[in-house]
DNA sequence: CGTGGAGTTGAGTAACTTCAAGGATCGTGG
DNA sequence: CCACGATCCTTGAAGTTACTCAACTCCACG
């Protein structure tokens, strides 16, 4: 699972690491789900318009702020997209993984990037162009389709978070932020699910709305009650069952 | 401005409210911004193959819960979109006025609808069969670009929302609320800014995650400040600047 | 002219945050 | 390989925001 340390990041951001060697193509997203209504001409197309890039952990994709060049599909890694306030607060607006898209709302709306998508992991993306993907929806029906069904999901999720966090109380908000990202990034174990995604008890907060502090209480008490299992960076859920209680019931 | 009361609403919901006298063609939606980058002839075919309707005050579009057979775009009037959690609470997610889609989300992801959108004043729509809908997007590259932007509109929104219940005090949400309306429904008058959009303490609460009380107390405040005038159902921005200053300020 | 929806206002309190301090774990360089 | 700095995590105590509960007023409409 772990891939080789990469040699070192040059300039700033994410320019200049385009991954050596062939251009992609097809065989890089055919098993993407996104893809999936594409037939494989379309796929090869639309994968050989695209740049790979490989992006080092702690690595911004690109930055809050900026004019949205391009737009992402995420290959392997992760990212945790955060939103910084005028005021100096942040929020984690979005995690995403494999198979999930960054910067395409912006490219649409024709607004700077909300947000700044920070690697987890090392990850590697592809990388279209904003008016080479807009061509691409032209040309295929079958893309614009995928792109606006990713984007009712995106206003689905933003809409539940939404709703929890004005009628939800925190517990009941970090439950079902943590059953979101083991939905995302969940991985069956031995006795439970891990979450394959590298978070902090601050992320968390970030996502949930709440302090580290809290979260880190809640996950103490949780632990105690044997329902998850912590460790820096790490969380795997013993009882996935009790959670859904937690998150759903009074 | 005032559009004549209409009968009465025949059958539940929204069926069998269909205009009568001739189909739509494209000078009903030309003048909407979200039409703007398609054609004539494009504008056409999208509105012929649309059914006109109208929704009395207090009716409902659809119902939360039922499967996405349609999508709207609002005409005239206004509706709000409130969805009930499990657990009773209400959340307002949405306001929609003239050139608003309704039920797009939910057509695209095949989920069923996620909340009920009531109208606040005698209103009239445009409806399109899902299957139509898609149909025109393949056909016309154009549409499937402006629903990609709206929607890419309202993830903003939502994500911007999201932002500020989770980093912001009651009283700066609801300043962001207020504004909000204002944008999306407000006219300049004689001294100040009147929100035409029929709405309630309750329902601001509702929208910026407080209770009708907390949302009644700062109002009041405002008034004293001169800041706003309210009224029943009512509401005018005396002075919006102090409420932009409330809004970004410390 | 009464009824019910909408709005106002006060008092008490719970749920979280803030403030504060210390402990655990990682990875980096000597 | 071990020491040390930087993150990350934990836990206690004090402080506040905005909610809950409760009572009352105002207005629009039939």
């Amino acid at each position: 699972m772990a891939r080789p340390r990469i040699e070192l990041p040059r300039h700033d951001g994410a320019a200049g690491n385009a991954v050596p060697g062939r251009r992609p193509d097809g065989s890089a997203i055919r098993h993407l789900e996104f893809f999936q209504a594409l037939d494989a001409v379309e796929r090869d197309d639309v994968a050989a318009n695209a740049r790979p890039k490989r992006i080092a952990k702690g690595e911004a994709l690109f930055r809050q702020g900026e004019p949205p060049r391009a737009l992402f599909m995420v290959l392997s890694g992760g990212f945790k997209a955060t939103q910084v306030t005028p005021d100096g607060h942040q929020v984690v607006m979005r995690v995403a993984g494999p198979g999930g898209l960054a910067g395409h709302v912006s490219v649409f709306t024709e607004k700077p990037y909300p947000a700044t998508p920070v690697a987890v992991t090392d990850s590697l993306v592809l990388a279209w162009e904003a008016q080479t993907f807009t061509a691409l929806m032209a040309r295929y029906p079958a893309l614009s389709l995928a792109v606006v069904r990713d984007m009712g999901r995106n206003i689905e999720e933003a809409h539940a978070r939404l709703r929890e966090s004005s009628t939800e109380r925190v517990e009941r908000r970090i439950a079902h932020g943590i059953l979101r990202l083991a939905r995302q990034s969940g991985r069956r174990i031995e006795n439970g699910v891990e979450i394959t995604f590298p978070i902090t008890r601050q992320d968390i907060g970030l996502m949930t709305g709440a302090t580290l502090h809290t979260v880190s209480r809640t996950l103490s008490a949780w632990e105690q009650e044997g329902i998850v299992d912590g460790g820096r960076q790490h969380l795997v859920l013993r009882d996935p069952h009790a959670l859904l209680r937690i998150a759903d019931e009074p």
